[in-house]
DNA sequence: GCTTTATTGTCACCTAAGTGACAATAAAGG
DNA sequence: CCTTTATTGTCACTTAGGTGACAATAAAGC
């Protein structure tokens, strides 16, 4: 048998979770979040799926992770009691990045993130979460960059980073998108620690697959096939 | 001669930067930011120092960097012009994780992060960090981990992730910082990106290496020399 | 235009880590 | 307590990528 815990101020106290929070917005806040028993291996959210919902872990370990390019799972981070996580709901139109699932049988609270943030911070959600995506947004395709590297062969390695550049600094041309960026290959390998040489070896190797091409020292790539050379669904990102 | 570029709401729209902010807003925030001209290599600021405030870039690229293990330069990432930047200033106490440096000629504005936070969204300072330390704390971590994965061996990348789990999961004992999770070899190759069989060799290597112990299945490690495993200077994190 | 310096290309060789295969333990389930 | 299943330990072999060394270009400075 189960028991069901209690949630109230003390716990979230105990969990050392929202310490700036007063106790009145805390009490406001528990009245709005439910209280769910996850299974071990139960698998919470998914990646891909619109992100809804705020989580708070009450006790149990929490499993985030990733499909690897080669099928592996790669584990993002493991979640102890008091931490809050599924923040990507707290950023507009955001899908989920990980897979959440219990490590270990738990106790879980969620909330929905416009009454999460307007119960906390009084402030409309809107206003926070366009402000989310300006400032921490650029965190998160790092993270998302670096999870991706896990598991990755030096050329989906490439893929994945002069991909992410040609959403930063890509115009459009007649032959793909240009990146206005004069990049060496030792600037490359430094972006996804590797040795020059390599770099060189593979950026021949996707040039003569059409995968891109140097117009001088400015690069011209395909994005479509990046994505399929980096593995990722077309869907995704 | 270098022309001082015009820092107006035009400008702003134009770089698609705050598209949720009010005119009259973007007006008030441009009033209490300044405006830097900064020359191709020069370092805006180093990893380790306070964070004290935002920036945003007008023109040019900003390169994000980091001393991996072995004195190499990680390339973190670079920054287009419209995009905000050393936001660990948004959470309280912060350092610095990473250089920056212009990657080329650059016009740069920066701002307190309070007045940044109050202009943009009205709510205290204080209330609006706590909240940022608490949700988004998380993927910091977590980038800071994966990036000081680059260039690290296995041995390194095990430290670091076992420093990470002492933080969330240790509790104190006689013999030094006891995990209270259940982690088998596969489990650790998952999070560090590697096969079961390395990962039982180097385990094995540092047990004998007295950085860490086993007690049954639970992990007994020792943090300090962790650190000094994973490369990390003594004051870091 | 010519010299200097930075970048790219190419190689042979080395090393860390991946892989498969299996034995030795330890934990879990009945 | 015994059987089954999960985890750890070990090893030989393979492989991706690191490294050093140098030639071939291309860009930058004068």
């Amino acid at each position: 048998m189960v028991r069901t815990p209690v949630l109230n101020v003390t716990t979230i106290r105990r969990l050392k979770a929202f310490p700036w929070a007063s106790d009145q917005q805390v009490e406001r806040l528990l009245g709005q979040m439910d209280l769910h028993h996850i299974e071990k291996r139960t698998v919470l959210f998914n990646e891909g799926v619109p992100s809804d919902s705020v989580y708070f872990l009450i006790s149990g370990v929490v499993k985030l992770s990733l499909r690897s390019p080669d099928e592996e799972r790669v584990l993002v981070s493991l979640i102890s009691p008091g931490e809050l996580f599924g923040i990507t709901s707290l950023m507009p139109g955001m899908y989920r990045a990980f897979r959440s699932e219990a490590f270990s049988d738990c106790w879980v609270s969620s909330v929905r993130p416009d009454v999460f943030v307007t119960t906390l911070l009084n402030v409309p959600f809107t206003d926070f979460s366009a402000l989310m995506e300006g400032t921490v947004g650029r965190w998160f395709a790092l993270l998302y960059r670096y999870t991706r590297f896990q598991g990755s062969s030096l050329r989906q390695k490439l893929a994945l980073a002069l991909l992410e550049l040609a959403q930063k600094f890509g115009i459009q041309d007649a032959r793909g998108t240009m990146l206005i960026l004069q990049l060496t290959h030792e600037d490359l390998a430094d972006l996804v620690g590797a040795s020059r040489q390599k770099v060189t070896e593979h950026m021949q190797e996707l040039a003569r697959q059409q995968v891109l091409l140097r117009d001088g020292r400015k690069l011209i790539v395909h994005p479509d096939r990046l994505r399929e050379v980096a593995g990722l669904l077309l869907d995704e990102k």
